[in-house]
RNA sequence: GCCGGGAUGGCGGAAUUGGUAGACGCACGGGACUCAAAAUCCCGCGGUGGCAACACCAUGGGGGUUCGAUUCCCCCUCCCGGCACCA
């Protein structure tokens, strides 16, 4: 055995063996129980960051752990191929996507292997492959027949320089970020999957999920569904004149309708029909409309921006009084939201009354709360409390339930309303005037309108070899690609030119891992593996990914597809990697960015940072905190770099080590070094004790205090870290514990016979539990340790009840709850002998100072507190 | 703006069900070894007071419940994630 530990020698050597005996290829039936883990595909976007690291070994270590408990598991891989980056190099570099993205992957792959994860390549899937989307095709033409998918049009972004639709990460500050043109709102045709037809199962079936309560919380609320009212505000005499559209009135939901009599006026969105027929003549109102266009689509800009509003000079009546009540356009009524329409009932509702207070319009309390005095001076919170009607006629006295059914029974009587259930949950707009993605399988016929691509000619291949120019879609522009013959009639006709969201692509990849090779979307095989048992990935993906990849899986289920009604079980969400940012000023006023590497921070005597200065010139620069590990700001770690440096096994060991899984990390290069030290200095215990002979582990015989302590304190670690891996996904703690077992063996000065089979099963089982963070290192010291027997093929420790067998412990003493001392009692001793003890201790004595305890509170096997 | 989460020594963090706050590590300080350095090993390391024993204070800020609160409740501040075309 080499006295010194070489990873560069030996982690090529081992992944070369675990390759060569198929170590992680995954039988798809076993007498096993089956485990599936997946982590979410990476985007192939050169190399791996940090935060592929930390998510994959998460998962490796899981696999690890899982098999070596005995059960069948398949960890895969696959790559997020389609998407914006990679027509954003092409448009940088003059490289289609396509050579970009199989050239990434590529290099990227041989990344995986370095860092030794046990991935089942013989199901490796890219997304950007015919043989993957043909099935994004197929089963989109599936939906449509089923009515699951539907065309209307959509809001977006419009650069009205490049004349192209922006992505809201192209909108920067409410501009076009190669144009800097000032961004519409444009209304365009899109496809919509009808998501909103699965809401109520999307959202009860949350409830059994091993999920992170903080994630279902967050996706209840995304769906919020609420219970509430329609009715129609009906048109005044002049204004159903004027619109003329076939309708009685101006339709509009509220989950409030006990307010319902504090009505003062009603708001339409810009491009609510009424609002377009009230701009006809109005040139100021058809001006406020125009602006309206101005800025981009994101929620968040909308939701902050100033509210604005013009009266449109039409009216509707209220349904019960019918007192005329102005329509108004304004600007934070959504189009896309409901019906494009609200009722406005300023006293008891936050924006309506801020909005009333800014241009003069009346406002009248209806609900009263016990004891609360309204003012129409100041808005104040209780005014959105559920409370009893007042001023509202018939509905006086009524508590908010009583009241919300007495006026939907009413609306109903009149024929104008109904009560319904509402979402926020919106159809899923699947459509994107982009050439990087799956091309939608359908073609538009002068005479046959919208006809689908028949199976037998998908799938629509992707032309890989155009170059995107920032101005439309290369498809839009490609005869070779649009100009076809409708199956349908034979003639003339045109593709859609339109490919679908890349969240398409994620919905049911990891369906695809199981049978990789099927010539349908999935077969039998899905069935053996789904759901997932573990489902890997950052937090910021708690919402959209994965509630588009639950429909979507419910949607192959009614199809006949999966027999899953959920595609994952249980979910682990991590946190981001972020590292230190250093900058400085340059004479031209520019900021430049350093790499962690080059700069040397200075400390005081304390250890807190005083200076940072450039190691290449000694000049000072400037600490700007943390951030997310990015190009611009120069503060990414290569997982490159560190393999060369230290090897995989450090880099595996420092992101586990670092902080629990869920929580953001920050990189230490410090830390680093602390690794690998931990992984030398492991190295070399194992070869010391190799070197006195390799020896039977422990079995049996009488064990001095010290021994039976090491052993003690093994087998708690052995229960432990299997806790931490298995239930707790926490593997901070389990290397810490199994550190602490390292340092109490550190300290044994025994090297008698017993002691050395003592050291034997401690170093063993050691290696064992570590194994699942650094398997490299711990197949070779495996070797040493038990020559002959293979790391991969040993079960998890089993733990010996005999060592946790104890005859005294030790309890914490409290007075008034505060720590006083510490008390050694036989593990058998009663609540009354180990008051008895308290009570007769010297610094209770001291402290309870001749007073009577009032009361002894035991808490067995951990502490005793006497309250005076 | 709305939804979700977070804040503990110089730093990362630990305390699993309300029960010893600071495990384990990094950094830092002192010492040993060395001609010297690196590596390694030993000791110290929240704050204040004290020779010490020890005492008091301390988990973002303010209040509450409890024998006992980092943990539960209410209010506040700041930070992070998501908000439907980034992935």
């Amino acid at each position: 055995m080499e006295p010194q530990y070489h990873p560069r020698a030996i982690e090529p050597a081992v992944q070369k063996e675990w390759a060569d005996s198929r170590a992680f290829v995954a039988p798809d039936a076993s007498p096993k129980p089956k485990y599936f883990c997946v982590s979410m595909l990476p985007y192939p976007s050169g190399k791996l960051h940090m935060g592929h690291v930390r998510n994959y070994t998460i998962n490796d270590a899981l696999y690890h752990f899982m098999r070596m408990k005995g059960w069948n598991v398949l960890m895969p891989m696959g790559w997020d191929a389609f998407g914006l980056p990679a027509e954003n190099a092409a448009m940088a570099n003059g490289v289609p996507p396509a050579k970009w993205t199989w050239d990434n992957i590529a290099y990227m792959k041989t990344q995986c292997q370095a860092m030794g994860w046990a991935i089942d390549w013989t199901r490796e899937v890219a997304t950007c492959s015919p043989s993957y989307y043909r099935w994004n095709q197929w089963f989109f033409l599936r939906l449509w027949e089923k009515g699951l998918i539907y065309k209307k049009t959509g809001v977006v972004n419009w650069d009205p320089v490049d004349m192209t639709v922006l992505a809201n990460e192209q909108v920067i500050d409410g501009r076009g970020w190669r144009t800097g043109a000032v961004v519409e709102k444009r209304q365009i045709p899109m496809w919509y999957m009808r998501i909103t037809q699965y809401a109520d199962e999307l959202l009860d079936s949350l409830d059994g999920l091993g999920w992170p309560e903080q994630v279902k919380q967050m996706q209840r609320n995304w769906i919020g569904r609420s219970e509430g009212v329609e009715f129609t505000l009906p048109y005044a005499a002049q204004t159903a004149k004027r619109m003329a559209d076939g309708k009685a009135g101006l339709k509009v939901f509220t989950t409030r309708a006990d307010t319902i009599m504090g009505i003062t006026f009603a708001a339409v969105a810009p491009e609510h029909p009424l609002a377009t027929e009230a701009a006809k003549g109005n040139a100021a109102l058809a001006d406020f409309i125009e602006e309206c266009k101005k800025g981009g689509v994101q929620e968040a800009d909308i939701a902050t921006m100033e509210k604005r509003g013009m009266p449109t000079g039409l009216k509707v009546l209220h349904p019960f009084s019918g007192e005329p009540i102005e329509v108004w356009v304004g600007n934070y009524v959504l189009m896309g939201y409901g019906e494009g329409a609200v009722m406005a009932v300023p006293g008891h509702d936050e924006r309506d009354f801020a909005f009333a207070k800014k241009y003069g319009l009346p406002i009248t309390q209806v609900i009263e709360v016990d004891g609360q005095e309204y003012s129409l001076d100041e808005w104040e919170p209780w005014y959105e409390a559920p409370g009893r009607n007042v001023n509202s006629g018939a509905y006086d006295g009524l508590a908010q339930i009583e009241s919300i059914d007495a006026v939907a029974a009413a609306l109903e009587k009149a024929g104008l309303g109904t009560k319904r259930v509402q979402y926020r949950l919106r159809d899923w707009g699947i459509s994107r005037q982009r050439y990087w993605g799956t091309p939608i399988p359908i073609v538009k016929c002068a005479q046959c309108g919208d006809v689908g691509v028949p199976d037998a000619q998908l799938p629509v291949v992707l032309p890989e070899d155009l170059v995107p120019d920032g101005t439309g879609s290369p498809l839009a522009k490609s005869p070779a690609f649009y100009e076809t013959k409708c199956p349908t009639c034979g003639g003339p006709a045109r593709r859609e030119t339109d490919t679908m969201d890349t969240f398409v692509d994620s919905s049911w990849y990891f369906m695809r891992y199981t049978c990789p090779d099927a010539t349908a979307m999935v077969d039998e095989r899905a069935q053996y593996w789904m759901p997932l048992d573990m489902y890997i990935g950052g937090i910021e993906h708690a919402i959209l990914h994965l509630l588009y990849a639950r429909f979507w899986t419910k949607a192959m289920r009614d199809m006949g597809l999966v027999k899953a009604d959920e595609p994952f079980a249980n979910l682990l969400t991590q946190g981001m990697v972020l590292n230190h940012i250093y900058s400085r000023r340059t004479a031209k006023g520019r900021i430049e960015y350093f790499a962690p590497d080059e700069v040397q921070v200075a400390h005081d005597a304390e250890g807190k940072v005083t200076s940072a200065t450039l190691k290449s010139d000694g000049s000072e620069i400037e600490y700007e905190g943390i951030g997310t590990m990015s190009k611009s700001k120069r503060n990414g770690v290569d997982p490159q770099e560190m393999i060369e440096r230290y090897g995989a096994d450090t880099a595996r060991f420092y992101v586990m080590q670092a902080n629990p899984p869920t929580d953001t990390m920050l990189w230490s290069d410090q830390s680093v070094d602390g690794s690998f030290r931990f992984l030398r200095g492991l190295w070399v215990t194992v070869h010391e004790h190799v070197q006195t002979g390799v020896v039977p582990r422990y079995a049996s015989a009488e064990l001095s205090s010290e021994l039976r302590e090491l052993r003690f304190k093994l087998h708690k670690t052995i229960d432990k870290v299997a806790d931490d891996y298995g239930r707790r996904l926490q593997f901070n703690t389990a290397i810490a514990a199994i550190r602490e077992l390292l340092n109490l063996l550190d300290k044994l000065r025994d090297r008698g016979l017993v002691a050395r089979a003592v050291a034997q099963e401690v170093l063993e089982d050691a290696i064992l539990m570590l194994s699942p963070i650094v398997p490299h290192i711990a197949t070779v010291l495996w070797a040493e340790l038990r020559p002959g027997t293979r790391l991969i093929e040993q079960p998890w420790p089993t733990v010996d009840p005999r060592a946790l067998v104890q005859d005294s412990i030790q309890l914490v003493v409290q007075v008034n709850g505060k720590l006083r001392g510490h008390l050694n009692v036989p593990a058998s001793a009663s609540r009354e002998q180990i008051e008895a003890f308290a009570l007769a201790d010297d610094a209770v004595q001291k402290f309870v100072n001749g007073q009577k305890p009032k009361k002894v509170v035991v808490v067995p096997g951990r502490l005793v507190n006497v309250v005076v």
